[in-house]
DNA sequence: GGAGACAAATTGGTCTGACCACGATGCCGC
DNA sequence: GCGGCATCGTGGTCAGACCAATTTGTCTCC
């Protein structure tokens, strides 16, 4: 026993791990910097092409960040470095699969508008308002939209929790408003939204999670029922 | 303008991208086989390293997949196969982000646990009763933490959501819950555990999505007590 | 004629070594 | 003392070779 080799894997796979080993144990720390591709793969027993491309999976994972030139280092492992790949999936999914996540996100936003209700700050609600009268007086829908995230990202923010932001802002994507929201151009389809951060706003003013909680829910309520309209059209 | 090269990025990384422009249009289909790293390569107009690179990296979020002598597979884009990084999250976060983590979990599984109230069937309540058995007779920790894993896994299951379940299945992590859970072997948490469960399989049997929420609220709570006591040893 | 075994072609996995491009360092001249 | 330039270190890219797993086709034997 004891199989000091693992050949039922690729060597870069192995790298890959041990790197993520090395990282879980606190052997690696943030900010750090690794030695170089060249040591590193002489360490691990590899070539540097196949170094490359253990590191190279850890930064598309957010974990690495390769400087030309300069070196690679461990990013700040901060739950936002790491859940951006969450934003690709929402990026690539489709069908079925864009309701799903827009449950999940209908599921985590009134939770997150809850706890926000206690804890924004007025500084945080003088920004709402702010992005509020800017997205009525957006004129195109990229503008509009690009509001729209704002007042979500703000509220999601105050909740103070930066994992919950970070899968919220995943689901959030620019990319998969978009398709979800075709023909979103409708005048009154913008004016329930405009409705419903008023609803937002206020529970928050108010302090009062429960309404914070079931103005969201409301909310993204709408959004679902575009999204399962839209999946039903992805299924040609 | 219109800049036809991107030279502000890496080759790889327009591969990357290139790709997964293809799989958002649906030019790429799930399970569908790509050209192969020679023919991909020169497609792409670069080299087989560099593209080995990039599909190496889709291959860890979980997007493709290279089979030795075979191919390259788009897999089935299911949630399950795009969110396995999110366990990788799980395991590597050390410190607070245990506690945000759990957080999120605390607002998922409630609303899962709700969910499955009204669409567990019997047969999963039944397979909820043999894993209650099975980690009661339990004796080796690992083989109860088991248990207990597939006990929430179940009740995720039912809830009728892939997106969902990749998510707390991340969560859930087996080396997450051994970092959390360090020093659990004590006999009265097991215990406490026990009661908790039954609680959370009481609601289900009833279809009471609320006390399903509650009883599942009042579980992660715990574990979010122990998260917080070991974050706390973490920040040394 | 069909089934199994073997051989060849296909294709991902790995390695080597070279060269380029970007950053950091330090030296030199003003 | 300071700005600019040369050098070196390091990641980025490329090319070509060989290995290993799989698939496919063919051939033999029953």
């Amino acid at each position: 026993m004891a199989e000091e080799s693992t050949p039922r894997t690729t060597v870069t796979q192995r790298a890959i791990e041990q790197i993520k080993a090395k990282l879980a144990s606190g052997d690696l720390l943030p900010g750090q910097r690794l030695p170089t591709e060249r040591d590193l793969a002489a360490e691990l027993g590899l070539s540097r092409s196949s170094m490359r491309e253990a590191i190279r999976a850890l930064t598309v994972l957010g974990v690495l960040e390769a400087r030309h030139g300069a070196g690679v280092y461990v990013t700040q492992l901060e739950p936002s470095d790491l859940l951006e790949t969450f934003g690709a999936v929402a990026e690539i999914s489709r069908g079925e699969t864009l309701v799903h996540l827009v449950q999940v996100r209908k599921i985590l936003e009134p939770a997150a508008a809850s706890t926000a209700a206690a804890r924004i700050t007025e500084e945080g609600l003088a920004r709402l308002r702010a992005e509020m009268r800017a997205m009525e007086r957006g004129t195109t829908a990229e503008e509009i939209v690009g509001h729209d995230m704002e007042f979500h990202r703000i509220i999601t923010e105050a909740a103070g929790n930066p994992v919950l932001s970070a899968i919220l802002g995943g689901l959030n994507n620019r990319t998969f408003r978009a398709r979800v929201w075709r023909g979103y151009e409708e005048e009154h389809v913008f004016a329930r939204t405009f409705r419903e951060h008023e609803a937002i706003y206020r529970a928050l003013t108010e302090r009062d999670p429960e309404a914070a909680r079931t103005a969201a829910a409301i909310h993204i309520g709408a959004v679902e029922g575009w999204a399962r309209a839209r999946a039903e059209e992805d299924e040609s």
